[in-house]
DNA sequence: CGAGCGTTTGAGACAATTCAAGAGATGTGG
DNA sequence: CCACATCTCTTGAATTGTCTCAAACGCTCG
């Protein structure tokens, strides 16, 4: 876990991380929040459950999971983040971290202390509102997994979601790798590690994705909408 | 639905729906807000799906779902609110509403503009943080449903959160009235309508809870507490 | 007092889980 | 660079929790 000064105005994310449309006055404002970088090897902790709060983190490379440990000692998966994703915004309200993140791969990650990203917001209006809509967006019904659904159905909206979150970053919408194992997939959908297999395998018989390993191919977009009722 | 103007700093849910600590010249700026009342009838909508996203609004009393309606018709409650809880955050990411609110009883709201709101928040800094605080709040993971769970853990945890919040509000934390139907609580909590009558007697047979229709006492908290896992 | 809705209870069906075993990758040390 | 250990993923069979279907009960209100 190294770490280096960074400026988010010559940031090749920034057009997703923080899509502002600054004035000169304000870009200047905002590089003066002293922004770091901090590098992730798999499984790293990015934060922990309980720790206190201080900063906000946008992920630049890699992905990470958040989970939480049940009383029972089991792990269960709140969700996962791809590039240009803030992590920590649950934090706020406690001022206490509610959940484990965890590095899913070789990663990467911009550090926001928050105190100084609320003094950003105040005189940056367009800042204020971002912050507004970043949170906004996650509070969407669609960003949770609906208990009523079938084992199908969740997997085919994970896989859609994926799709769109790389999408956005430029990678293929149909091509992509899993950096989450089956497992964690289980553990996040409320399904069996057996049953995200067998739907997997399911959905390459009927030709809807192809699937090796992490690798998928979305071969029916249109079905796998379907799919999600 | 009728409407009347109101003033934040003479409401009694002001510590609840607003603790914000205002100095004399904030409260001033904060009085400038339009802030109206609705009243609103059983069912009757609040705002519907797909409508733009023009107030938040802040529950003054009575109780509210809301609810998606999924391709092949049927419903999906995403979540109960409580006096003093706020409606319509999520839509501020796509300035349109993703669900439909419906009052679950006789109830009041505040209508909050956004845009006046957005004003307000630029330049009383407290008001920023308690929106950003409330916003934190509920992209905690304890706010879902876990598709992990058992139908007794979600139960146990729906009648906890209810518990909870209703004790912020002043009420008993033990005694209280369901404002919604067994179906909308399965609806929400991804459960049949029998599944939940099933677990409610259940925990009554235990003891751990008394009901009768609507009417609930939470009689053993402990071991209510320990279902949640 | 009867109509209608919400709730409870029972029995059979089914989707997903658990338990069990094997196949296929990946990594390590000699 | 191979051999072995380990981890992940897949597949099968039995089990189980929840759902669906069906019917009866009990409020509430006109």
């Amino acid at each position: 876990m190294s770490e280096y000064k960074l400026d988010c105005s010559h940031c090749s994310l920034a057009s997703l991380c923080m899509p502002l449309g600054l004035t000169p006055d304000e870009l200047k404002l905002l590089s003066t929040m002293a922004i770091e970088q901090r590098n992730f090897k798999p499984n790293e902790p990015l934060f922990r459950s309980e720790q206190p709060f201080t900063n906000l983190y946008a992920i630049r490379s890699g992905s990470f999971k958040t989970v939480t440990i049940t009383p029972s000692g089991s792990e269960h998966v709140v969700g996962f983040y791809l590039p240009g994703e803030w992590l920590g915004l649950h934090a706020i309200h406690r001022q206490r971290y509610a959940m484990t993140a965890l590095a899913l791969e070789t990663s990467a990650v911009c550090v926001i202390p928050y105190t100084e990203l609320t003094t950003a917001t105040q005189s940056i209006p367009s800042l204020q509102q971002y912050v507004f809509s970043m949170m906004s967006e996650k509070l969407n019904p669609d960003r949770y997994v609906d208990p009523n659904s079938s084992a199908e159905n969740r997997i085919a909206r994970l896989l859609l979601s994926l799709s769109q979150r790389y999408t956005r970053r430029g990678y293929s919408a149909r091509e992509f790798r899993l950096s989450m194992s089956r497992e964690e997939m289980g553990r996040y959908l409320g399904l069996a590690t057996e049953t995200v297999s067998r739907i997997f395998t399911q959905l390459a018989q009927q030709n809807i994705i192809e699937i090796q390993r992490r690798e998928v191919k979305l071969v029916d977009l249109e079905q796998l909408e379907d799919l999600m009722g």
